[in-house]
Order: C-alpha cells, then sequence, then structure tokens
DNA sequence: CTGAAAGCGCTTACAG
DNA sequence: CTGAAAGCGCTTACAG
C-alpha cells in the first residue's frame, strides 16, 4: 500500500489540508506544524499521487511531445532541449511518435486530452490535415515545431526553410552544377514544400529549367533518400550535384553513392539540410545547412511554458536561420563543369 | 468544459454507471441501451479522462521507459520497439533520458512512482547503485535492459557483451594485431564491464599483455570516444587497432581518426560494438557486433506485459547474441604487421 | 493559522 | 440488467 496524505497527517498530528499546504509550499503554516510534517513526510517516504492531484487541481504537470521520427536525430535533439526545459520547470513528458501518420498523430492527440497534458509540442505531419485544432479547441496550449499549421494559428517555431534551400543550390549552381537532383520531403509538410520552394527559386533565379526527372518527393526517410538516389544515379544523364532534403535523406543518398564507389565531391557535390554534427567529421565534403536544433526545442519549450501561464497571448511566430556550412568547394566532374 | 461521463449519461437518458459500462465493454449491457449510449458517446465527442480513470481503478495505463541516452540510436530503437508493443495493447508511455546519472534515474523512478506508472523498462546506468529496487518495493513491474542489476532480481534482456567483445579481438588478434587500444564505457555498467572483460579475455587467451596505456574507460559518449582515440593515436607507440564500446564512441573514435587523414584499415583497423545500420555503407571496413536493438526493445516489452499480468512469475533473463559482421579484412600497417 | 468538507471524473461492489 | 452510492488521493474554498 502506497503511502497517503492521511498517513503523513496522522502521523503528524494534523490535518491532510495542513500536509497538503506545506508540500505545495503554501503561506500560513505554522513554522512548527510546517517542521512536523516535514518529519513526517521524510520518515514514511511519502511521495504524492500525482494522478490524484492532477484529477483535483484539473491541472497537470505534463507535456506532450508528438514528433515525427524518434528515430530521427534532429527530433531527438528537440527531444533532449524540451525535456530540459520541462525538467528544469518540474514538468514530465508524454512522448509520442507519429511516425509521419497524421491518423496516428490524431490518436496521440486523443491522448493527450485524456492524459489532461498542461501543453503539447508537435510536429504537424500535414500542414492541413492536423490534429491541432483539437488541441486549441479544448484549449490545451500547443507550440508547433519544425512544421507550420495552417488551419489554426498555433505558437511555431520554425526555420527559415527557403533561404537555406536557395542557399545551398546556389552554391552549386556557383560552382558550375547545372543537373541537380533533388531528394525532398512531401509538400504537405512544411519542410518538405519550403525546402522544395527554395530549389524552384534557386534554378529560376538561374533560368535553370526545373526538371521533373532530377526531383523526387516523398517520405524524409533513409530508404526513400536511398531509392531516390539510386534513381538519379541511373539517370541517362545523371545530375552532378544532389541536394537532400533532411538527414535521414542524406543518410539514404550517401549510402548511394558510396554503393556505386563514387566520390564526394569529384564525382558528384551532395549538399543536404539538417546536419548531424559528426556527419561533418566523416563527410568533410557536405556542405549543409545547419539547424540549431537545440535551440529550437529550447524555445518552443518555452513558449508553451508561457503560454501555460498566460493562455491569452498571442501566438507568435519564431524563425531561425540555418547556418550553412561550408565545408569545402563543390568540385564537380570535369565533363560537367564545362556546360 | 470537457465532456464528462454525466453528461453523455444524460444525453443518453441512464446512468453514469451504464456509460462506464458501456465504455468498459463489460457485459450486461441491454443492446438498446448500449446502442444509445454509443450515440450520445458520439455525439458528444466523449473521451473518458484517464486521470480519473487512473485514480478511481488504481491502475494506470502508462509504460514507464528511463533510458540513458535519448541521443544514442541504440536507445531510440529501444524506445520504437518499446512503442509499437505498447501502442498495440493500449498503453502509453512515458519516456525518460537519465542521462547515464543515477541521481536523474532515482528522480525519474520517482515520477513513474508518482505516476503510478503500470510497469517500468529501464537501462540502469548502474549495476548496483539503481533505482530498482524502489519500484519493485512500491510493487511496480520492472524490466532492466541493456544493462543488469545487481543489487535486486528483476526480468532481464540483455545481449551477451562478453563473448561478442572476445570474437570482436580475436578477430583483430587473427589478423596479427598486438597493440589494441580499446575506449569503453565505465565499468559500474554491465555494458563497460562486460565488455571490457571480452577485451580482457581475448588478450589473456593469446597471451597478449593488458596494457594500462592502451586501455580508456568513460562515459559511453561521442565526446569520450574522440578524446580516448585522440590519446591512443597519441601514443608514442599507437595501437594498430581500435575496438569501440559503443556506437556513440565509434562516431567520436571515427572523428579523431579522419581528422588525422588516417584510413581504416590501411592505416587503423576498427571494431565496434553496436552498430547503426547506416554505417555499414559509410565505413564497409568496420567489423561490428551488431545487436538485435529492436528484438531486445519488443522483448523487454512483452516481458513487461506479462509481469503486468502475472506479478508472480519468476524473473527472467533473456539473453540476445550479437551478430559479428565482419565487413572486410582488418588490415593493418606493415611495420606492425610484423611485430 | 488550521480543519472539516466538498468535489475532481471515474469504477465498482452492492442492492434491487 | 441497471442505478445509487462510496471512494480513489488529493486541493481548495469556507468557516472558525
Amino acid at each position: 500500500m502506497p503511502v497517503t496524505l492521511e498517513d503523513v497527517a496522522r502521523r503528524a498530528g494534523v490535518s491532510i489540508a495542513t500536509v497538503s499546504r506545506v508540500l505545495a509550499d503554501k503561506p500560513h503554516v505554522r513554522p512548527a506544524l510546517r517542521e512536523r510534517v516535514m518529519v513526517a513526510v521524510r520518515e514514511l517516504n511519502f511521495r504524492p499521487n500525482r494522478v490524484a492531484r492532477t484529477l483535483r487541481a484539473q491541472q497537470s504537470q505534463v507535456i506532450g511531445l508528438i514528433i515525427s521520427d524518434i528515430q530521427n536525430p534532429f527530433f531527438t535533439s528537440l527531444v533532449r532541449a524540451v525535456e530540459d526545459v520541462a525538467h528544469e520547470h518540474q514538468y514530465s513528458f508524454l512522448l509520442c511518435n507519429a511516425d509521419e501518420d497524421p491518423d496516428k498523430e490524431a490518436r496521440y492527440v486523443d491522448l493527450m486530452l485524456a492524459e489532461h497534458a498542461a501543453g503539447v509540442i508537435l510536429s504537424p505531419a500535414h500542414e492541413e490535415e492536423n490534429a491541432c485544432a483539437d488541441l486549441v479547441d479544448a484549449g490545451v496550449p500547443v507550440v508547433a515545431i519544425d512544421r507550420r499549421t495552417r488551419n489554426i494559428a498555433v505558437d511555431t517555431v520554425i526555420v527559415d526553410n527557403v533561404s537555406a534551400a536557395q542557399m545551398l543550390i546556389e552554391h552549386l549552381i556557383g560552382h558550375g552544377h547545372r543537373r541537380i537532383g533533388a531528394i525532398i520531403g512531401a509538400p504537405a509538410a512544411t519542410t518538405g514544400f519550403e525546402r522544395f520552394e527554395g530549389y524552384r527559386r534557386a534554378l529560376a533565379a538561374h533560368q535553370l529549367p526545373l526538371l521533373e526527372e532530377l526531383l523526387h518527393t516523398g517520405q524524409p526517410t533513409k530508404e526513400f533518400g536511398y531509392t531516390a538516389a539510386n534513381l538519379l544515379l541511373d539517370l541517362p544523364s545523371p545530375p552532378t550535384a544532389l541536394f537532400a532534403g533532411n538527414n535521414l535523406m542524406t543518410i539514404g543518398a550517401l549510402r548511394a553513392i558510396f554503393e556505386r564507389g563514387l566520390n564526394i565531391p569529384n564525382d558528384i557535390a551532395v549538399v543536404a539540410f539538417d546536419d548531424m554534427e559528426w556527419m561533418f567529421a566523416m563527410h568533410p565534403a557536405l556542405t549543409v545547412a545547419a539547424q540549431p536544433t537545440y535551440d529550437m526545442g529550447q524555445k518552443a519549450a518555452e513558449l508553451l511554458l508561457a503560454r501555460i501561464a498566460d493562455p491569452e497571448r498571442a501566438p507568435s511566430e519564431v524563425i531561425f536561420t540555418p547556418t550553412i556550412q561550408i565545408r569545402e568547394s563543390c568540385g564537380c566532374q570535369s565533363n560537367h563543369k564545362s556546360l
């Protein structure tokens, strides 16, 4: 049997109300009583039942975190950051892995509602069809991270995808590349759409055609990156450079490249979004747009806590700027350079 | 205001007891009433309050998962597996990141107790000083994963670290290596201790000395792997091969190696524990002991569910065997080969 | 400053 | 088969 408030009260010779006050650090308790309660708490090793507290106070201490892919290092950095902030403020968190699946996302949102989460941070798989509205309707604070929502205005922490993608592509163009393959996430999610947009704009700015055969959009996974890269490399006239839309796709693309014994950047140049710290060490030839992931997660958690404290504040949008990290000039095959 | 059982009951013209029975799929409800309740539930979009249910039923539907490092892909695979099983059985889960810190671990165990978790899966940072006993004392089912507990017997899912490490080292010895540097986790955790043990045994079996200068034990992180590898490579007579104790340490070590422009396996051979799928693509020269991570997580979740169902069953230990994957013969520098 | 009591939203014996 | 009622362990007005 777990120890309850009543046990502590009996032991300390006070009412349960007093024990509750002491534990909640409320004022108006005589120091002597407070002391007696503390002693009893310690002696009995009392742990207040959070479930009862949540039910009664109609306010939980758990933050929900619904991310798209727990196996994506980008999201685990985010999780890490949110955890640090939550922990610091006495919150715990429920982590859910929506798998880029709007249905699963909706089910998890239901769960958050049922668990009475104090607030939710999520990365919507879809700009339109996402469950943020359910949360907002229920009065649960929400922060969207990494992806925007169009169906409803919520606090959003995002990165300037368009410019970053554009710079990455311009970098390639500046090095003489004309046929640039792109492997990007589906346009329903912000990251997919905006990174494509940057690609499109860069090509347009240099009067380069947007060729369908060079563009692959799909799930942001290693598998898709691998498949798409293979298709691109199998083209009669393969691209001289590749743009990978996120870290997982990059890994897949690299695998395809290495399996063919190609060298980066001599045989093919690669620019990518979402570096992972260590990737530099292994691939100094990669040029990447690095996102300040930890800062993003931290900011999202702070926005959420601010909204929990004051639900009336107007939603804000925080845009971080990725850092373009050029590690080595993007070479290209000599037979293409002359194009 | 959220919809409650009472709202549904009123709408359906029945008592809350009946609504509760319908939702819990209990027998003894007239089909007509059942139907009316279902309609009301749908019309009101009722979501039962899980917090109230947990408090009343004294039984929650959440599984706690306390892992050592959320940024370690090994653990995220585990998380993924546990999630799949939990989800399948209508459980949600609370994820905590103990950071290889016994204090943080203990705090999270307290949280699990306070949240009335139905069960907990954790990877103890320390074989002796871990908080499993608190859980067991409180009657909460526990499964230890990846690491053993010595202070108390609980269901355990683990890998045969000693043999795998030994095989890895024997592989190097078989290729003529005599000076083998080791970068391993601290011996307080099972993985650190047992992998060291495998290293020790392999050397002993071949009458090779265990040299302190070749051994570094510490935190299982990229940073430590990097630092340790640098120290080893700076030795007046550096090792011809490196044994990295886990995936993060491997990444750190690889970084150190590449920064020096060394080639694997020509300049230095590397064997490692905990492959990450894609690492092969990037480093076909690595020989690794691959753990069946997903299966381990799945097994742990199943053991936990079994124990929740029957708390009296005797604790069992499931030992998985890592697969040694040799991708290319481990070369070594010619000037060392003659030793 | 302190306590008795109501009540958060459910589940579950207990009657009927 | 169905409902009234107790109670899970807290918090929080309300008295005193």
